[in-house]
DNA sequence: AGACCAGCTGAACGTACGTTTAATACACTG
DNA sequence: CAGTGTATTAAACGTACGTTCAGCTGGTCT
């Protein structure tokens, strides 16, 4: 992840270069001799540490699994998640790696799943907790899925950062992006955003889904 | 898209193979023999009808922005879209053309930018209608940035749609999973989850940026 | 010094790919 | 009925892929 490459092993290196074009050009559009050039190795080599072009995938994906779940824990232990500026440093470093993230999840191949529910996992943890020290009101249903609306909502804008990013004419992978979207973030959270009524008016039509008919006579097609 | 094959053109046929299989295996990983199979054809014949597998990816590209397209202002003029049953309807009728859209989407190459940009600009138009007649309340800052982040936060639903799933234990490609969720993302828009003072000192942070201190002294977790 | 082993390479192998070509079957036109 | 064009195929071509293999380096241990 680094970009001096000479600190790290070969192996490493050619790990890296495969998270980096895994994502870009799919598993079976990335060839062993892209990734041994980017490394600057021979095709052999590659093969010579993972076995296989499966395997590397496979390593790559614990890898990043194991990335991601240490910084978290990292930033649980130092607080530095309250911090933009070191949620920024994180995200710069570990673009990539979220970007593998991104992909993985979005072409399900795996370990997607685990990794999908584990930050399920840790968000609905989050959810209850803050409920029982009051930074959250009271939960209606069942706290996990409501945890699992937030989590795809929060991981749309990381696979989508792209698109973000040139709507928001900021690289949403930085800290700038972060703070320059976190206002419209908090405007939805906020509830201000949707007039009360219309909101109340939604939520009564899901409880009673068959009494829609009152606007919608004009049914055809 | 539909499920008789008979009544669609072999052009058609192996164009819906192609459309449900770029998204599942990419596009490298998408063989024309393995399209030609599912399609019932010779792999030659894909390649007469298309000109080539790139040609075909471009096809695929622009039959599902102009099916996408056309639904939606279909929906708009009859006002189906009002209708939880017809959105149903619509979502399972074009699962296919939405996980093509998603996965367009998450691995950019061409018409995913124009793609996006649509839908943000109606989103937009929405925004900006809906708080002309009051069905939402005042946008702080830019409704086109708004608009995005409620685009990438609807889109995060449709990609990761799979996990979604295994989550809600509904399918979310179909209405019962749109109106499984449907609570739990209102709940979401109408403020009432987060603690109004959680999000005004958040909302502070951000402007002042300097002064996160306060809270942070005791840093660990 | 010799043995050894991990890191690394060039060349080759078999395979599966996208694509081309030549030919066939069939429908429509005049 | 000959003529023309379209839908379709089997077979083949050249290429690029993942992988294997035999061998080369340079350092470390005995």
């Amino acid at each position: 992840m680094r970009s001096d490459d000479e600190d790290r092993t070969t192996q490493a290196r050619i790990r890296d270069v495969a998270i980096e074009r895994f994502p870009k050009e799919g598993f079976a559009g990335t060839t062993v001799r892209a990734i041994a050039a980017d490394a600057g190795v021979s095709p052999a080599l590659v093969l010579h540490h993972f076995g296989s072009k499966k395997n590397l995938h496979r390593a790559c994906d614990g890898y990043v699994v194991r990335m991601i779940g240490e910084t978290k824990r990292e930033a649980m232990r130092t607080g530095s998640y309250r911090q933009a500026g070191a949620i920024a440093t994180t995200y710069q470093l570990f673009e990539p790696a979220l970007r593998y993230l991104a992909w993985t999840l979005s072409t399900g191949t795996g370990t997607a799943d685990r990794l999908f529910d584990d930050l399920l996992n840790d968000v609905t943890a989050q959810l209850v907790e803050g409920q029982e020290t009051g930074l959250i009101n009271e939960i209606h249903g069942d706290p996990r899925k409501q945890a699992a609306i937030l989590v795809a909502m929060q991981l749309g804008g990381l696979i989508l950062h792209e698109h973000l990013s040139r709507a928001m004419g900021v690289d949403m992978l930085t800290g700038e992006g972060l703070m320059a979207s976190a206002p419209y973030t908090l405007q939805v959270f906020s509830g201000n955003l949707f007039d009360t009524g219309v909101i109340a008016q939604a939520k009564q039509a899901i409880e009673q889904p068959q009494t829609t008919g009152d606007t919608d006579q004009e049914a055809n097609k």
